[in-house]
DNA sequence: TATGAATGAGTCTTCATTCAT
DNA sequence: GATGAATGAAGACTCATTCAT
């Protein structure tokens, strides 16, 4: 009655057999897309480590692309629920530890997330469905913004910040972690040295840069 | 008799005149550098370009690689001149106009560098090779940071600045460029709004976070 | 100085040695598309067959199409020149016998042109661009009309033939052959058995179907 | 217990109930058939425009081929019913008129048969198949030949057309209806003009070459 | 040394056919 | 018998690299 399923996954659990497969082939890709650079990854190399044959992928993706960006997303909406897990609230603890700990998620978030993304904008044509599939779903760009947005606010509400211009403020907590992440990325420092790095900016920055 | 010379460079002053074909064959992948993607750059397009034939290009570098690090060096040394022209001295201006400059600038640089940085990525060999070539040169990464740290040390001498951390204010004033790079890049958000963005940015960085 | 050539072509003479290998690639195609379908032709197929590597043909044509077209288009050539040759003139032999003649080569041409029409209306693509270059060419679908066209006219101007309508006078001439070479094709008919039947054919027209 | 029926052919009536989705395929592959060259049409077309499984067909033809071939003497069934209903019998109206009735039938039929004779000829192996298959059939190729030569045969009875030969008569008539159909197919010249020149056709045809 | 044609492995994609359910 | 997912052998095309001239 139903279809044979393939070897890959069998005894996989799942109420959707058919479905099985193609969430099969996604965790494949993602996986992939963890070790290496996307345009490196072949369908053949897909197909081989997901341990199926050659022409599956097309029975539940319309092509290469379909599917590489349905790996994109996830890989994408997993980081950011792991990005806002355990961040401090407004008023707990101190300000300058708060924000070092936004500013050390960020670096996490970017450090993992910029590979791929960097890989993304040498195929034009993948970034546009990328960027276009994840404006459907809850989660656009500002996905990673919102949360350390809230907690400026929150803190500003509570007095513990001064009036200060969110927008401005979140640039300069995200910025240095997004600059550091790359510093890791291309020269390989390794992250303590990048944490540490982190409470010095953060002191800089509540404090200011003018002589008092 | 000495032996033929490639049609492009027939006439180019030089001594050596091998070497003229090999400074040709970069100026043309440099070009190409500017103008699309590195991985989109095939052999052929740099020879027909450069006015040589496909082949050449194998007497003077190792391989395809080699020819693309060398043009990728040389626009980072470009960049790298350009970068730190026209930018102000400590003890001139305001500060805060000084650093917005500097800010700007840094986008400036991170608008023509991330395009060719990201196709960099994509391409782990090639990295690799960039990096350790731009270390043997007078100009690593920290040819970028330099001018901002002595722009930063200076002021901090005049007492224009406070007592602050050197590095930590480089990643405040930097990382948020990066960062607006990025977003520029992705989104296409027009130039004009960034450098209005900057001024709120340094503004609240030079008055701190902290309620006074 | 010259590149070497392949293979394939060593030895071949000519005089324009880039254009050798271009011409050996026509020819093959020529000779596949006498003994098989179009739709059957590979790309590997050509290579094989002409003793060059499977990318070759992307050297000196754009796609298979192109490639294909000229083998068609040399093929159509190469049969108009040999279906008017040796046609008779107007007022030579007796007009029953000349006939004939113009409608055994007509079968002639038919015969050999029927598999390859046929092949092309079932690729649309490749079917338009032969049109496309055959118009360019000096012969449209006429250069196999005119002849007989000719003929016809000149009769009638001797009075051999009466004042008939040369369009339909055609279309009774031509008509018939069309219709036996697709008989030949279809079910293996011997040619003998069909000339014979041509000269049936071309007394009962001369004569009309009429009572006298 | 019955074995399961597919979906697509529940309700249908007939006591053989294997042989209901058999003549469904044939069905489908058959609509199919007239809307597109057999070369473009994949098993899964069939399949889902039947809207049954991929698989079924199998069960009921040996590969492909034999379902295809089935549909093609079906639709070829078809198309000779549809011929000679409504022509002409002998001794009615005039010879012209009937004739010109017969030559745009057979153009009709021509313009319907080509395509798929067409696409047909790209297959050989498809092609033998289906002339063994319509040789065991009580149609040949001389279905269509057989009301012509009836019906010339009958005006020649009664003394409306003079005492030609049949067989060539016949490819008189059909020969033109081939060309044209021919010329319809690859420049899509109108019917309408093509059906004003029969009329000249057959004129030239009753009334011979020959000088009176 | 320069030329540029030749090479051939590798890419994505299609589709007739099989077969576990 | 019916299902439809899985299979895998093609197919057209690209491009870094080689090498006879």
């Amino acid at each position: 009655m139903s279809p044979r399923r393939a070897h890959a996954v069998r005894g996989r659990a799942g109420h959707d057999p058919g479905a099985a497969l193609r969430e099969h082939l996604i965790d494949t890709a993602e996986k992939l897309l963890a070790e290496r650079q996307v345009s490196s990854i072949t369908t053949r190399d897909i197909a081989r480590t997901a341990g199926v044959s050659d022409g599956v992928l097309y029975n539940y993706f319309a092509d290469k692309h379909e599917l590489v960006v349905a790996a994109l997303v996830r890989r994408y909406a997993v980081l950011m629920v792991r990005f806002d897990t355990g961040l401090p609230a407004p008023g707990t603890g101190t300000v300058e530890e708060n924000l070092t700990a936004y500013a050390v998620a960020s670096l996490d978030l970017v450090a993992e997330t910029l590979p791929v993304a960097a890989g993304l904008m040498s195929e034009p044509a993948l970034l546009h469905r990328f960027i276009a599939a994840i404006h459907q779903e809850p989660f656009g760009p500002h996905r990673m913004r919102q949360p350390i947005a809230d907690y400026l606010a929150g803190e500003k509400r509570l007095g513990r910040l001064g009036d200060v211009d969110v927008d401005a403020a979140l640039a300069l907590v995200m910025g240095p972690a997004i600059m550091l992440g790359f510093t890791e990325l291309m020269s390989g420092t390794p992250r303590a040295e990048l944490t540490e790095e982190f409470h010095r900016i953060v002191h800089t920055l509540l404090a200011g840069l003018l002589p008092r």
